[in-house]
DNA sequence: ATATTGTTGTGATTTTTTTCACAGATTTCG
DNA sequence: CGAAATCTGTGAAAAAAATCACAACAATAT
């Protein structure tokens, strides 16, 4: 098989293409073109036909892509059919904000565990979904086939906690605590740097363009 | 002055040799090389080196950098000097997570202000901060000059809340709804999408590097 | 002193990603 | 039906970013 690599920053839009095709086809919109896909997102007509030519060809010369079926073949490739088990390891703020969060579930991500190391949290319930004991993690993962961890602790605390869930088993990891996590090269993580985000926009504040050193 | 253009990668893994310049300055080290800087974040040598190689030369051949002058150029360079004020619009799940975290503060970026348009919330104090009507957002950002803002509602409202806020002056964006905001070249636009990060994950999971059709 | 070792700064090279540009297919229109 | 207009798919070109590789220099050892 043919199997150029596909860059991630493609799959990455893959999502975006499928949101937008998807909201197309409430509107009953029938085709659709490159540019029309890329517009609103502002890519260019290239890279949408580009990003989507590393997976065969759907789109018809002269018309364009068929909406529906476009939609189809995105969710089938980007595993839109599946769902995961995800578990939720610090139930502070921002793993409360996510355990809240209604639009996984529709993304066929089911936050099905949360874990905590502190004794007031452990026991009680947030969104339906019990705080248990991070000692009881591994067994836990296991257990409920999660696949899937979302790491929402301080940065001290997130390579242990990495390691617990590699060692459970977990194929990929989002990390929001800002360290870079060792795991074993078949685990997939992603850095999520909320703080690093927000310093790079007050970096274009504070110079702009030119830097004065 | 010779600006060359900085790759905004660079930038970002600036903030990386920052933060752990930092901590080496704490356990009193006095040098670091481009390989020991690069190692825990795994970066080449030779990455390290070009990045802060933009922004002039502040190495020693043969004994690397001098710790805490890398920490002072990295820090002015990075306008951790400068303080910015921020307004979050939306303080739900997430917009109250951010709200509440503390690590804003210690680099210098200030959550002075609050809006949402729920009438059940406005009036009501979120870690010290009013919550107040996004009628009033206009106003109260010039008022406070505020360049940062945060958009953390639904979808929906997200391209008109973009509008006030470049409308009232608003230099950044940092934008967690999962749409494509149109704004004034000037405004600096960073996306953090959660759901697609999620969704990346999932895709790996699903079909790891081979994709059938 | 001189050799040896370690490390920077940077031009050259390679790799990756984006953009261009056009042949060929499809639809539309007169 | 044939001409004109519209699009895709993709090889080629360009741009951007990462990596290599080495001269120049500093520290240390002999
Ligand atoms: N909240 C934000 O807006 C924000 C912004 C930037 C970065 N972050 C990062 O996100 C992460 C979480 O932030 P937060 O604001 O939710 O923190 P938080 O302090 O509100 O919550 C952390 C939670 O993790 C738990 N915890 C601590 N160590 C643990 C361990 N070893 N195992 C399991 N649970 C543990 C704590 O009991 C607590 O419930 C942090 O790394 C933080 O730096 C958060
Ligand atoms: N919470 C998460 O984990 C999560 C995950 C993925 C994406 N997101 C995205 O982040 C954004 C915020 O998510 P959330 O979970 O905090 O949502 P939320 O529903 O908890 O909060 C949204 C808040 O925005 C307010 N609001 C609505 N329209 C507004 C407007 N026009 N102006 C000002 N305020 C307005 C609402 O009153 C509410 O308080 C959404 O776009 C969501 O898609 C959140």
């Amino acid at each position: 098989m043919p199997v150029k690599k596909i860059p991630e920053t493609t799959i990455s839009r893959l999502f975006l293409y499928l949101r937008k095709v998807t909201e197309l086809s409430k509107l009953s919109m029938k085709r659709v073109s490159s540019a029309e896909l890329g517009e609103s997102l502002n890519l260019g007509a290239a890279q949408v036909r580009k990003d989507l030519g590393y997976f065969g060809q759907f789109g018809v010369s002269g018309s364009g892509y068929v909406v529906t079926e476009l939609k189809e073949k995105l969710s089938k490739i980007l595993s839109k059919h599946k769902t995961f088990n995800v578990a939720i390891v610090g139930t502070g703020h921002l793993g409360s904000a996510l355990l809240a969060y209604s639009g996984f579930e529709k993304q066929g991500l089911n936050l099905v565990a949360a874990f905590d190391t502190d004794v007031n949290k452990i026991g009680k319930q947030l969104q339906g979904v019990e705080i248990e004991s991070v000692s009881d993690m591994k067994d836990i993962i296991k257990e409920k086939k999660i696949l899937l961890g979302i790491i929402a602790v301080p940065a001290k605390g997130a390579q242990d906690v990495a390691d617990i869930l590699t060692n459970a088993g977990v194929k990929c990891i989002l990390n929001f605590a800002p360290k870079h996590l060792n795991v074993p090269e078949e685990v997939k993580v992603r850095d999520v740097d909320l703080s690093r985000e927000l310093e790079m926009l007050s970096y274009f504040l504070g110079n702009g363009k030119k830097v004065k050193l």
